[in-house]
DNA sequence: CTTGTATTAACCGTTACGGTCAATAGGGAG
DNA sequence: CTCCCTATTGACCGTAACGGTTAATACAAG
């Protein structure tokens, strides 16, 4: 990995990076070509092998990427310091539609980097990932007030069920291949905002 | 297409097909290569285009085959012989898990089928399944008992969640890469019944 | 053995791939 | 303008993969 392409113009490498989430999100690893991340951020090949050694490196240069920042935007939006649920369901679904807004298809780059199979890339991907989400899931349940839910509920259904309903709709979305920020926001919020109404306690 | 590829067992007939329907689902229709499909079904490539003239038709008649087969499937159950909204998602799901006992393939490739973009696909396949899928939907909507529901939801946003959860738990089955119907058809069944005593009217 | 059919290994021309390198473009300093 | 340095690329390389074909084989039935 070479250090010039830090010093690129911020523009250019998030055009870069951009290109290369798009590509590595619609294929697979080995079915995703270097060529078309080039021509899709309006360089050169030459030029895109000489910031990154390998397709490899640029991959985990990108898996690695993407880690951080999602990380980052959940705790700017404070994701965890809360106790109702539905806030931090909320706080982390905008965050990470904040993340959208710089980044369009890095979410669909992890949905599907997690799955990777190529052996070369696997071993360097799953373990720490699958740690950090089951880390955050465990933080989410000891967190959350109980109380505020229906009582005839199963709350790890209701869990499971919110985040089936969230990738199947993001699912949709890149495959219709129209992922604008402002559109998806408003429709998560709808989508929280029923959720909340439908498993919270009435009083 | 080859009339002798009806004459084959059936029971090689589906090995092909799902061979088909497997690698299809996995890569664009670009991507995905026929060797894989005849190493996979255990056929030499030769004997795969002695079946099907060229990808295309192989494709295409795997396309007008899960229609059909969905169709058929949809209709054995019974799907929209009552007027319950939940039972006829029940119906429709099961029925679904009982293709895919035989094809487990076919509602990964339908799923990305619809949203092909290689243009000789495209044409061939968009406009008649968003036909049969509107207007199967409108008469869910027609036929189903409104007054079962609890009276302070969206129905639409409603029926939209399920949707975007089932697809999103189908998705998260594929890419790990465990389709075990059995196993399926009882969570499945979990989650049809947990949106039951959520979204019913209590009396 | 003969005949017809099911099946394939080997092949063809083309394209796409990851990666390299020598050459060029462009801008700033003198 | 010249020199120099860096950013950038077109052209190239060897290899592998692709869709599709064909001539030859395996095999079963008579």
């Amino acid at each position: 990995m070479n250090d010039k392409f830090f010093k690129l113009p911020l523009e250019k490498q998030r055009r870069i990076i951009n290109a290369a989430y798009k590509v590595f999100s619609e294929s697979s690893y080995k079915k995703a070509p270097m060529s078309e991340i080039a021509d899709e951020s309006g360089i050169s090949k030459a030029l895109l092998f000489h910031y990154f050694t390998n397709k490899k490196e640029l991959y985990l240069y990108l898996w690695a990427n993407a880690i951080e920042m999602t990380r980052k935007a959940v705790a700017e939006y404070k994701t965890l310091e809360t106790d109702d649920f539905f806030e931090m369901l909320k706080r982390s679904l905008l965050s990470k539609c904040s993340l959208m807004r710089e980044y369009p298809h890095l979410y669909a780059f992890s949905l599907r980097a997690y799955y990777e199979t190529t052996p070369e890339i696997q071993n360097s991907i799953q373990e720490n990932f699958n740690d950090v989400s089951k880390a955050s899931e465990m933080i989410v349940f000891e967190k959350m007030d109980i109380l505020k839910f229906r009582k005839d509920i199963d709350i790890k259904t209701m869990y499971a069920e919110i985040f089936y309903a969230v990738d199947g709709y993001m699912l949709k979305k890149y495959r219709s291949n129209c992922i604008i920020p402002d559109e998806i926001e408003k429709e998560i919020i709808v989508l929280i905002d029923f959720w909340k109404k439908v498993y919270t306690q009435e009083v």
